[in-house]
DNA sequence: ATTTGACTTGTCAATAATTGTCCAAAGTTA
DNA sequence: TAACTTTGGACAATTATTGACAAGTCAAAT
C-alpha cells in the first residue's frame, strides 16, 4: 500500500533516471517532481495519465494511488475518518444506481 | 443513509420552521442555507457544529454526513472509486499507526 | 388577475486553497 | 573542493469555493 509519491520514486530509479531527466520529459520543474515523490505535492489527473505513459505502466495502478491519496489525505485528521469512508462507499453505490 | 442537506431539511420541516426563520438564528442568507440544504453548496465543519447546536442533535451524526458526502463527491465520476475507497481506509490505517 | 410568502436560481466578487516557479541551501559523489 | 543532484522555502499564478445579492418560480390567498 504505497502512495502515489513513493510508486513514482520507485519507477524511476528502478530505471536509474534522475529527476532532470524525467522532469525534462514530462516537462515540468525538477522541484515540482521531486515534491510530487514526497506527496509534498499532488499532481492532476492528466500528469499521472502522462506519468503512466512515460514510466510505460498500467494507468490504473498510478490512479488508484493518487485517488486514495487524495481521499486519506482529507480524512486523516478526523475522528470519524473509518465511518466516514464506509458511509461514502454506501452513497457511491446508491448514487451510482440512481443515475442509471 | 442520508446527504447532510436531507438531515438538515428534516430537521428544519419537523420543527416548523421557515428557511427564514433558521437562517437568521444562524447569520446565514436565506438561498445559502436553502443550497445546504440541496446539498448544492458544502457547509465548513464549524458551521455544521452550529448545525447540530441550533437542532440540538448530536454533532456526530451531522459531521459523519458531512465527511462522507464530501467524501463520495469527490470519488463520484471515477471508475476506480470502490478500490480507491478501500486503499484510502488502509492508508489511514497505516498512517494513524505511524503517528504514533 | 394580482399579491404575498417561501423557496430556488444564477451571477459575481471575495476568499481560500492549491499549484508551479525560482533560487538558495543541503546533501552526494568523485 | 568541485560538480552535480535533490530539497526547502518564499512567492506568484492558477483554480476552487464561498457568500451575497437580485431576480426568478411556484402555490396559495385575496
Amino acid at each position: 500500500m504505497n502512495t502515489l509519491g513513493q510508486i513514482l520514486r520507485e519507477h524511476r530509479e528502478s530505471k536509474g533516471l534522475l529527476l532532470r531527466q524525467v522532469a525534462a520529459a514530462m516537462e515540468m520543474d525538477t522541484a515540482l517532481l521531486s515534491k510530487f515523490e514526497r506527496d509534498e505535492r499532488k499532481p492532476n489527473k492528466e500528469q499521472v495519465l502522462t506519468f503512466a505513459k512515460y514510466y510505460n505502466v498500467n494507468a490504473d495502478e498510478l490512479l488508484l494511488a493518487w485517488l486514495s491519496d487524495k481521499i486519506a489525505g482529507e480524512v486523516q485528521n478526523e475522528d470519524l475518518a473509518k465511518e466516514a469512508l464506509k458511509a461514502a462507499e454506501k452513497k457511491v453505490e446508491l448514487f451510482k444506481r440512481k443515475k442509471k
